[in-house]
DNA sequence: TTGACTTACGAAAACGTGATAGTGTTGAAA
DNA sequence: TTTCAACACTATCACGTTTTCGTAAGTCAA
């Protein structure tokens, strides 16, 4: 312990270790004490409230600023009750399309002067039931989340509509149910599936598979009737075996192989990008040529169909998009329960973000 | 407002809304109140304290149950002066390498029962500084972080010298500086390097380019060293023109196209996915066959070697275990302060995460 | 001189929790 | 009858803020 003076000010309480000077983290009862003022002198001056002096608030705000005073988050959080933190709660995070809409998130996020805080459900249930619970006891404002798919397949969803019954908003985005109440984020993902195989049969393709995930993933489900729908309004007999769901993305290979062997196809529409790619390499193997043998469209537009050879079509799913409305929504919602009090007048709405196809070689 | 009678309690404040139960976040005080007892009598018979009579004990327990009480945690933050949340800044989170270190972080951090918040600085000095300001203020125990860009281009690390000296711990991973004493996780850069040069020089290759970024990234410059250093130990001569340093990724197709078209290379190594995946394509267009004539390497493993074609070999980078490592060394710290109280006997350490090399199709 | 008003500050409450230190009643040992 | 411990609670404080209310001293007009 050693004093140091600084505009005519002595401070007490600065510890040296190894020559450098080490200043703990001041609090406003220290500053006080320092100063032999009350604490409430001590905030009102560094709020430059009138009620204060001049010659006691300019030494306060010196004091604060050589101990780099900042009022404690934690503090405040609990005074004001509440915390400038939105909790984000998504399946995985290596993905492409889950980092963007973080992104997003945080964009918006952050030019309101909130920060996130990210738990992942590693798509089970279990997980995301007690990130839910955790992130609900006070550390955050609302929650913006996509299901697990778990949670989808088993279709119970009461963790989270009591959060919302405890007057916590909640923003669901891309893998949503109609059994919650609340805002959502979404592409429409069966208008997408649809321009995209429409824009596969405009181009002379007739024997269109499809090849999709598991049912019970909500996307994937719409795209399906998207991709049904296209094929029934041009005339184009549906095959119930040109459609292959894949559950295990790792040894997709063979399944792909069977279907571009058996079945004489001249397209495929996949869900998701890692599928597409996957047939383009079986494709090359088995001598077919992208575009000209096989036309391939995927959905979600990722790094790997820009740097594909072919690179491939897709169809845009603009996850900063989809996060920065989701932000906003819920932050508007946030700012409103603080003023309308009471008057919480749900009419919860859904947004649908624009999709379009973006056209690279994988298609001709 | 109605009263509802269960296991002999009455419940008053509980609201119905749509015949749905809403029931409001509840605290120790308004269980006091309702059951006629004081506060501390709640918390102790929820501790289960030998202290409170059973009839007491159980009473206040299923009316807590009934109201799914939960401590606050911003509560017990305060109170505690801990918050059991770790501080994340990276510079982007659309990137593989970091996505795969947040999941690593987050797995350790969960089952050690800590949350993580998560910043980006999008490569900005300034917002870095932002961001670490806004959560040294009380939010988090502790940091885990990787420089952007510009602060090491600027070469100004005062933020993060600052924070450590009040007394928070910091662990650096990836994108270091020796300039700050702190915890490190990083891959042995340059050690890495010269294996994949030298992989390369093994299969015949002496014409061997360096595709990598500008030098003040820290990674890069070590990388550099490493190719260098495997050149000079196989006595083939070093030649400058054969390094290029690509600032934007966006066009360095033109860059990448004259350094194949002028020089007769037949190797390159680039620092990460995307210059090689570049080069692959430029070559192709140049008719020339990777690996035939140009054999590639890439830094980082990342989905886009996987799913290129031909398949990238690359230097694995795991994220995974580095942000393993980083949250294991960053709680042991923070339960250390615990412990220890104020013997905090720093020794900092650098811990090296093994690489290796994987070998795919564009190498032969 | 007195009442009203201003200036410049301090005390205390509140946010929700948990720990420490009481307090009053009962019953039993001395 | 006194003393003392056990029991079953309650009061209070602290964490760090902000804010409301209070108040003493000084100024000014009537």
């Amino acid at each position: 312990m050693q004093e140091i003076k600084t505009n005519g000010v002595f401070f007490r309480n600065i510890i040296f270790i190894d020559n450098t000077i080490m200043k703990r983290k001041v609090t406003l009862k220290q500053i006080a004490k320092e100063l032999d003022v009350s604490i409430s002198t001590v905030s009102k001056s560094l709020r430059n409230s009138l009620e204060i002096g001049e010659e006691t608030r300019l030494k306060v705000q010196a004091f604060a600023k050589f101990y780099n005073y900042k009022p404690n988050n934690i503090a405040l959080s609990l005074k004001n009750r509440k915390t400038k933190t939105i909790g984000i709660i998504i399946p995985e995070i290596v993905h492409h399309f889950f980092s963007t809409v973080i992104n997003g998130i945080e964009q918006v996020a952050n030019e309101n002067g909130y920060s996130v805080i990210i738990c992942l459900s590693d798509d089970s249930f279990d997980k995301e039931v007690l990130n839910l619970e955790m992130l609900a006891n006070g550390s955050i404002d609302g929650f913006i989340m996509s299901l697990s798919k778990e949670t989808q397949l088993k279709g119970d969803f009461h963790h989270i509509t009591e959060v919302i019954n405890q007057g916590m908003p909640v923003v669901m985005f891309d893998r949503v149910t109609n059994e919650v109440y609340c805002d959502k984020v979404i592409i429409d993902d069966k208008a997408a599936a649809y321009e995209a195989v429409q824009s596969l049969i405009d181009k002379g393709r007739r024997k269109i598979a499809l090849v999709t995930t598991v049912d019970y993933v909500s996307v994937g489900k719409l795209r399906t009737d998207g991709y049904t729908k296209a094929l029934l309004d041009n005339n184009i007999e549906f095959d119930e075996n040109l459609i292959i769901k894949i559950e295990d993305v790792d040894n997709c290979e063979i399944i792909i192989a069977k279907l571009l062997e058996d079945k004489a196809i001249d397209a495929v529409f996949a869900v998701n990008e890692l599928f597409a790619v996957t047939c383009i390499k079986t494709a090359n193997k088995l001598e077919l040529n992208v575009p000209t043998d096989l036309a391939v469209i995927a959905f979600t537009d990722g790094i790997i169909s820009k740097y594909s050879t072919p690179t491939i079509t897709t169809v845009s799913q603009s996850g900063i998009k989809m996060g920065n409305r989701a932000a906003k929504i819920l932050i508007n919602r946030l700012e409103a329960q603080e003023t309308d009090k009471e008057d919480e007048e749900e009419n919860y709405k859904t947004e649908i973000i624009e999709t379009h196809l973006i056209e690279r070689e994988s298609t001709n």
